[in-house]
DNA sequence: CTCTTTCTGTTGTAAATACAACCGACTTAT
DNA sequence: ATAAGTCGGTTGTATTTACAACAGAAAGAG
């Protein structure tokens, strides 16, 4: 666990923090290391978190998939990210989603309580951390609703300018590369591949963007 | 804003706090009592808020109007609930979503450092008024996993069924009555409202469902 | 009470989407 | 090298949705 002491000081949760009080902070706050290959569930529907965790290596997916096989992507998890905010309170109940890790992956997992209960002056940067947790979470939040901004748009055209527009904006470039391929942009914007395919195509003709694979460039 | 107390007492944010510490919280707190008329906007996209706020009188909407008028609500603000709980974090940036008064409303701005940074010993119940902010937002994280599981339906029944389903779910009956007219309804699942007024019908028709008004049965 | 406004359901048409099936390019495994 | 699998684009059709327009019922104003 300790060779990702410096990966967790890039992120969010241990921000300001120095490695060797993370070092420290991992005993305290019952930290565990979990690896998964790529297609291995992390935790399913269902479950129940006590946990907050973070990716430390690889790429996650929040999912669901229906009685029909229609998967939905709610959230894409990168190094450095966290999940399991949801389920912080004590009265949440049950996932509501699948995470899955899409590349080999490396999860830790801190207990809940031991976070936001502050602990003896041996953790001199648990307050920190723990408001660190509260922006991160917060963060999420409007992550989530410029999410619902995007899948809320009626068309397949509107959904798609809204989601590149809005990666754009965030990578400060009219050119950028998104995480997904056809079918996970697809499933990330509830929309049908095929159709989307089709759209991002004529949007080409009609000289709005130019892709190639994952690369996009707004015109 | 004293009449208040008895509803903050009756919040996630102040659960556990007794009616006179709030009180003395009020002032440590910074908090401010604003009025609005149905229809006012409280907050505007664009703007910027360093305030929790809790609406303690009315009803609120969290929507968004695009380009062409066509409107979506992201979000429902009962009685008791807070809002702005994304844009805590100091870099959180604008809002994203209008904040606009269904009801003649009422609601109280605390300043957000006052709340996470813990003062002196005169708020003694401050650190549990954290812990229960930290559950709150976790919570409104929740919802909105939940909202986005509603809309990332492909059709307008799923949407109808994975809506109303929760609701049930929620008040624990399988007769209940929802917080939207028809538009509003419409608008909250981002579909038409005529279509789906359809569509409800049709499940009506087909023995899915009862409903008069607001008032719906599962059956 | 009457007039106006709002709300909800209905219908027809045009547009958009889902779905299935297929193809070629490319990658990976054996 | 060959075969199998993955990925992205294309097409046609059936389904679904949006949009506009209208009507009756209910609610609210004067």
């Amino acid at each position: 666990m300790k060779k990702y002491i410096p990966i967790l000081k890039r992120t969010k949760l241990f921000a300001g923090v120095a490695e060797d009080e993370i070092d420290a902070m991992l005993s305290c706050l019952d930290a565990r290391l979990h690896e998964y290959k790529k297609g291995e569930y992390v935790l399913r529907e269902g479950e129940h978190l006590n946990h907050i965790t973070v990716l430390v290596s690889g790429e996650l997916h929040i999912q669901r998939d229906d009685y029909w096989g229609n998967r939905a992507i709610v959230n894409r998890i990168a190094v450095g990210e966290m999940f399991g905010e949801a389920y912080i309170a004590p009265e949440s109940g049950a996932l509501l989603n699948d995470v899955v890790a899409v590349e080999d992956s490396a999860v830790i997992f801190f207990d809940v309580r031991r976070i936001i209960t502050v602990c003896s002056s041996a953790c001199r940067f648990h307050s920190m951390v723990v408001q660190n947790l509260f922006f991160a979470i917060s963060q999420k939040n409007k992550t989530l609703v410029q999410k619902l901004g995007h899948i809320s748009k009626r068309t397949t055209r509107e959904k798609l300018i809204s989601y590149l527009s809005e990666e754009a904006k965030r990578q400060n470039s009219a050119s950028f590369t998104i995480p997904f391929n056809r079918q996970q942009l697809a499933d990330f914007l509830s929309v049908d591949r095929s159709a989307m395919s089709n759209e991002l195509c004529k949007m080409r003709d009609e000289g709005l963007l130019e892709f190639e694979k994952n690369q996009f460039k707004l015109l």
